[in-house]
DNA sequence: CCACAATATCGACAGATGTCAATGTTGACT
DNA sequence: AGTCAACATTGACATCTGTCGATATTGTGG
């Protein structure tokens, strides 16, 4: 689903969350090399502390949603890295983008971080 | 507790899982700088693939323990390699290791996957 | 059309990371 | 003691990553 107002921008990578959703915990069977490879991937995009904040604010925020000018005073790097670390998290499906006008929303895609939780919990 | 038969290692970093169980989800309130820290760190020692086929191998071995002669093969990486991973993921408080004559054993540390689980977790 | 504001992209650079071969350590067994 | 097996550590190397300044892109409003 995911429809959202505003133009929604289309990334050019597959949303990487969504080819994950359906594993079971990694502590269940072992991961063959691809679903390693996979799993890795979502992980390196959460493996930063800027990102992490920025997804925290992100939830955080009004609606889901915050613009990268209010992202970049809290969190305390340039626009461009700013920038650089949400394209990161879009690209992982952590993410989504809706411009109006001159500013870009980020909001959280639902069920991605959840879905990265559900592969690790040990249950 | 985390009682366990054979010589037990003394990590010389503290266990940072331990530091960071009692978190609520990163999606109820924004992380402070140190927070964000922490639980990066956490989750730049998952984000490997051979590190995370390590834990999973070892968490369905049997006992949920597995020597570094056993997880070298299925691994298809160097020696070296494999105990700089399980070295990783040791400081990073995901496994421990008893050694018993020359072998040495790597176990899950009940709950830590979890409580990393937990953290993302948006609910 | 022209300036300006909000983002994105580019290029460069320092530092971190994954990997292996070589070597060191430790324990078992004869 | 001596040898061997399992594992850890070291050193080196190529690659990846986070960061910024500079620049490009896009939309707004005069």
């Amino acid at each position: 689903m995911l429809t959202y107002a505003g133009h929604m921008s289309t990334p050019t990578l597959l949303p990487l969350a969504e080819t994950e959703v359906c594993r079971a915990p990694l502590t269940r069977q072992p991961l063959d090399a691809e679903q390693a490879v996979d799993l890795a991937r979502l992980l390196k995009a959460l493996a930063d502390p800027a990102r992490l904040r920025l997804l925290s604010i992100v939830a955080a925020s009004e609606g889901q949603q915050a613009c990268v000018c209010d992202l970049t005073e809290p969190v305390g790097l340039s626009q461009p890295t700013i920038s650089h670390h949400l394209k990161v998290l879009m690209e992982a499906g952590f993410l989504s983008r809706s411009k109006r006008g001159t500013w870009a929303y980020y909001a959280l895609v639902p069920g991605a971080l959840d879905s990265v939780a559900t592969v690790l919990v040990t249950a």
